[in-house]
DNA sequence: TTTCGACCTTTCAAGTAAAATAGTCGAAAT
DNA sequence: ATTTCGACTATTTTACTTGAAAGGTCGAAA
């Protein structure tokens, strides 16, 4: 993120404000330039493409939400306990995301496509911030040193997954609050038995 | 399954080899009613539509299944072992669906709505047999009292999302035996993992 | 360096007509 | 009484057209 001048932090702003209300499709170049008081040509001065915008929008959230993880992993607190705020705060974002209108259950193909490679960045980051809890937990000893990178993937997929298959379950294009509530339970629950089955030898958790 | 006339499981077994290679919507009731030497108005008087063929053709693969498990129910075996088993015939189930061109990833909504009810039995039926072998594992002792139901649901929905995750990643409309192969280790490890988190007390797995 | 008006190009929505297909019905065959 | 089917209707899908909307370009001006 080295280039950032105030306008372009502005238009990304707007942009992002006004794709969390009707979504990606449904926001024009011309809207844009309008909220932030400029033609529309002079959009094209800053980013490319319509996809270009979206896409430094995305980034821009990514980067917070690293930003807070990497936060949280700073404090002297047990792993146990990091691994349960991440996943709370894993979901915050997605939440966020969702109403930013980025995942809309009926979003387009167009844009999951165009999303593929923004997903799978930031998967690459969410293993490196998970590996860094993990690897804090052997050096701890409160974590078994036999974790291997397997079981780390696995803990990101499994969550990817329930998180997947709980949306996918609802039905009308509305994601109430009451449907994340109970999904952030049973992440918790997950988070919960995964924490003992791959730390078997212990028996009490912190 | 009261009315089994031998026409009617002929119509069936012709209809879901078709659909297995083309799909639902590319088969159309003609071709199976020429497939079994009939006229086409002849299948209607077996099956009002063809929406009702195709889901009595699901219905049978799940009987199926069901029949297969219950069957892996009356072994004398661990409850490890069983739930191992449990969750490798259920890929080969959906494995199988899959080919039969039902839940194919570029399958139209349509067909979506339309199994959304027969998913959600599927899944009733799911959560009773699951619960038999953790209710056979609280008797045996080798499953930790407390259990509870939502542990069970929680299980199973794990299950469905790490499949539903590792096949939206892959790119092409083709599901290879190795990407199965692959989600078939990462459910055996979760496996491993969640039988030792909801046993945390004992220290060693059967 | 930054902005924009005018312009070009592509995409999308709505409409339409033709073809394909699901589904009906009464009569015929067994 | 049960089962079959030819001929019919109703619905859905597809391919196509078209005009408007939106993405994107460019050269000139601030």
């Amino acid at each position: 993120m080295p280039e950032n001048s105030l306008k372009e932090t502005e238009i990304i702003e707007a942009a992002r404000s006004l794709f969390a209300h009707y979504g990606y499709s449904k926001v024009t170049m011309e809207e844009i330039a309008s909220d932030v008081e400029m033609g529309k040509a002079s959009l094209y001065y800053y980013f490319p493409t319509k996809e270009e915008l979206f896409k430094s929008v995305i980034k821009k959230e990514q980067n917070l939400f690293v930003e807070e993880i990497e936060n949280l992993l700073k404090q002297d607190i047990s792993v146990y306990k990091k691994l349960k705020t991440y996943v709370n705060k894993r979901l915050d974002y997605f939440q966020q995301l969702v109403n930013l209108g980025t995942l809309h259950i009926q979003s387009a193909v167009h844009i999951k496509s165009m999303f593929k490679g923004l997903l799978h960045e930031f998967e690459k980051q969410e293993i490196i911030l998970i590996r860094k809890i993990f690897e804090e937990g052997k050096l701890r000893g409160e974590l078994d040193k036999k974790l291997n990178e397997k079981t780390i993937c696995l803990f990101l997929h499994l969550l990817q997954g329930l998180r997947l298959q709980t949306l996918k379950t609802i039905n009308g294009p509305r994601l109430e609050n009451e449907h994340y509530d109970s999904l952030r339970k049973d992440m918790m629950l997950f988070v919960d038995i995964f924490y003992k089955g791959i730390n078997a030898q212990k028996d009490e958790i912190n």
